[in-house]
DNA sequence: TATTGTTATACTCTATAACTATA
DNA sequence: TATAGTTATAGAGTATAACAATA
């Protein structure tokens, strides 16, 4: 395949985040819905997040990310902990800390549903051939970034 | 362009589950942010993106989408045309209801910042012709796709 | 003394119940 | 009588400030 310009990443980009607006509206409202099905608030969400990717997570560090004092983010654990969706566990080299460790049950809360119908309709109105070209561009988008991924 | 098997949407939506599960995370760190920053509360930013896509919407309408009882409605309601975010306008057709519009103030809050570098950085691990078609790919999605957006 | 995290307190948000106005 | 929405109050969740323990 070949096009008459260099196709770079931010040319990408900006395709990307003009789509990504699109759908933006619905992924809130999935969220939320998300967060109200299983009685979780934002923070509780960000710091279930947040710990799924970073090992020996501070609560300090959770308060940094998250813009939060110290004290919200011992609230937060506190609830987290008392739900079993993380663990507190000592930090051996510093006896004040505590690292953040995510449950298995936690686990299962991180993926938000995706509205599948509504991403449906908007892929229908493409032709065919269309069709084709995207599913092979995104599986080998796919293919290059899950790479990445933890998992 | 042809394959060897039949794509439909299907195939498509699951790929793109796939990859979206990958930006969850930063996409939901970005959104807290961004309320973070604006003083939004969920709900609040809720009510923005609902009363965006629906025109003459009402409270009880709010109450249903996002499962709040008449009086919170009421409650966020009051702030965000405290902070001119949003305008009251009586329904001529029922003096007992109102319409909620979304005022230019509140229109400039809906656009949650993407982070442009980790998006890059991951478009970055493509080949040429990958990103040649991807780019192909996403062009002509976005005009079918915005075709039907309003503005 | 500086840093990590907790306890105590104040504030914000949401739910419930009683109420007003209109249909 | 039923419905749309408001007001008043209580409770849950979150944030702020003062404090204790460790570095």
């Amino acid at each position: 395949m070949s096009t008459e310009f260099h196709v770079n990443p931010d040319m990408i980009v900006q395709l990307y985040n003009e789509i990504s607006k699109h759908f933006s509206s619905q992924r809130v409202r999935r969220l939320a819905e998300h967060l109200r099905k299983n009685d979780l608030s934002l923070n509780q969400f960000s710091v279930l997040n947040i710990v799924n990717h970073e090992s020996e997570c501070s609560s300090i560090h959770l308060a940094n990310m998250l813009k939060l004092k110290a004290a919200s983010i011992t609230y937060i654990i506190d609830l987290l902990v008392k739900r079993g969706l993380v663990d507190r566990v000592e930090n051996p080299e510093d006896r004040r800390s505590h690292f953040i460790n995510l449950t298995e049950e936690g686990r299962k809360l991180l993926v938000v549903p995706e509205d599948t119908a509504d991403l449906i309709q908007s892929f229908e109105a493409l032709e065919q051939d269309d069709l084709d070209m995207l599913y092979l561009s995104l599986r080998v988008l796919k293919n290059r970034i899950i790479r990445n991924d933890k998992k």
